[in-house]
DNA sequence: AATGAATGAGACTTCATTCAT
DNA sequence: TATGAATGAAGTCTCATTCAT
């Protein structure tokens, strides 16, 4: 195995067991394990579990930025880029149930809430740009509601998230048109 | 201390600490020495840490409950009432951020997964029923959007929670201008 | 309930507690609620959890010592009188199995070797002096095998105990005719 | 220190602490630091004290049975067996009075006795299997008196163990000479 | 005299991390 | 560089015993 695919392996590796255990149900043993390398092998990539965890969601948003960007265009009407940007996360994390799980639990436990200041205080560089943006710009063109923006991003983050995980645990069936629905009553809450 | 007053005591700190740091940063001994208890007075109280994690959710879930419905009117149209619930809970947990912050850790954990699937299930007699019947009849009455039940929780619990949350990390300030705000952005999003 | 009454329930219950669950088995708590009395309560009446032990131990062998001597005879030939001594011993633990397997217990642990040391020592003046007198008279009268006592004491006690608590396990049936058998094997290995 | 050098370490002083002790009176904690490894390292060669105890009583039945069965001719007349299977066994305790103190514990024991139903039901494989045979033909033989095959192991086993552990309780003195009388006494005991 | 809530030492076990090979 | 055995601090829970009521 090379060195980069002993990473990538790693990173994979925790990603499904993480998501599927939680933080505390996913040991460095089992993950060595599980990705047929050593325990001692891990700390060779990532100094500790925390910064393996933080890499990891690093990689997860990485890979959804570019989902979501694929194809945007910041030409197009506010609102179909709204339903553009919306539609690509949804259906990702319908695809990606792992992604989805593991970004949950990210979001919610201490590594989240750091996130979300550093985020506040302006570092930010992640998937909430695009989101971002969208937001300031509609509501510059007053065609969203005066609002600060993470009243915005409560307002579609939270219900998309929280649909995902609900399809994920099987309690309702997100097939293409009830994605649509449930973006367009999205645009409903923060239009204007 | 009288007996009584050690169980709420207990109760209280763990509330506190496990908001604080989460279910795996707040050991049994540091609840037992914030108590001011011995470790195995816990113990008597109750069976093990889930159950007092269990018990401690059942009792905020219980005042959350209580306060929701105190004044609650089922003669009212439907969207006075939506609001009237939405705002109620929300500046409940803008004033008991602690409260907040652990029905957030529960509901985000295996705990809260066995409850959802509980609910779906149909054994709730939570604080949800009460949004539950009037989701229900808003979609009778065609004054809410014909989408599946949990869609419309989607779209109201999960940012109203987000919100109360940035509102505890000081990310926003809810006064009661930007609760009425945000509530009405939530009734436009499920409202047909 | 009068005092001697309690003291009565505490050995009573500790008897059958210990005997069904083994001395770490059966907590002080758990002896004290069955009894129908506080925890403390035992401590009026037993040091700690040794004496206890220590105590209802003497009280059976006191009780097996009086039914043993019960009838016996002194003048009947030594074989009649192993037999006789045999069969109530045999017959009292297959009608008391709780009896048995506490004093099984109490053998095969710290406490039973102090015993055995003590009776070693010549401080005994417990159940086995009769049969031990009988062994002394049976080796002087030369009708049983030239042996030191505990070998005689050996061949005799731990048949006849073993077969007692693989009764009681169900292993095997001791009726009276297999009663007979078993004792009138032991005798044919100590006599001459 | 070899990895299964440490293996054997944790084996050799858990036989010893427990048969001193007996199984509540040596903590992993002590074992661990007798053996001279960290608290987990056990955990790494045995999944919990349970099974570290069961493994170690077959590590000694097994020798047992080695010893048992080195010379033993089945050609030999019945009584010859005897003499040979129950000398090496005595002898074996009294030159290992730990195994003799541990077999014992562990007998006495909800281990020992989910052993002895195991081996009514007839799964056994152990150390009785020669012995038991021996019993068998000696009956069918009519050599041996006709009683059931736990009735000749009470008559044969609980002596003998009897002795021995009197003899490691230095509460007799068992040479060559009275290994030979007191086998000849079981021998005694259960031919016919 | 009796209670039983409270205690806290100590039991078993887990797991992130290190380090000799 | 890679390993994985070893570590030991820390976690949950039990229970003999005490003491205020």
């Amino acid at each position: 195995m090379k060195k980069s695919d002993k990473r990538e392996e790693i990173i994979r590796v925790s990603l499904e067991l993480i998501a599927e255990h939680g933080f505390h149900g996913a040991p460095m043993a089992m993950i060595a394990d599980t990705a047929g390398v050593g325990a001692g092998t891990i700390y060779r990539y990532f100094e500790s579990k925390d910064i393996l965890i933080t890499e990891l969601f690093r990689e997860l948003e990485g890979k959804i930025i570019v989902v979501l960007m694929d194809g945007y265009c910041e030409e197009k009407p506010i609102k179909e880029r709204f339903i553009f940007l919306c539609t690509k996360l949804l259906k990702y994390f319908v695809s990606y149930p792992l992604h989805c799980r593991f970004m949950e639990q990210y979001f919610n436990s201490p590594y989240g809430v750091s996130l979300k200041k550093d985020k506040f205080l302006g570092k930010s560089s992640d998937q909430g740009d695009a989101f971002m943006n969208l937001f300031k710009e509609g509501i510059a063109q007053q065609v969203l509601k005066d609002l600060p923006l993470f009243v915005h991003a409560a307002l579609t983050f939270s219900p998309l998230t929280a649909l995902a995980r609900d399809h994920n645990l099987a309690l309702i069936k997100l097939d293409d048109a009830m994605i649509m629905k449930s973006i367009e009553a999205c645009w409903d809450g923060i239009k204007r």
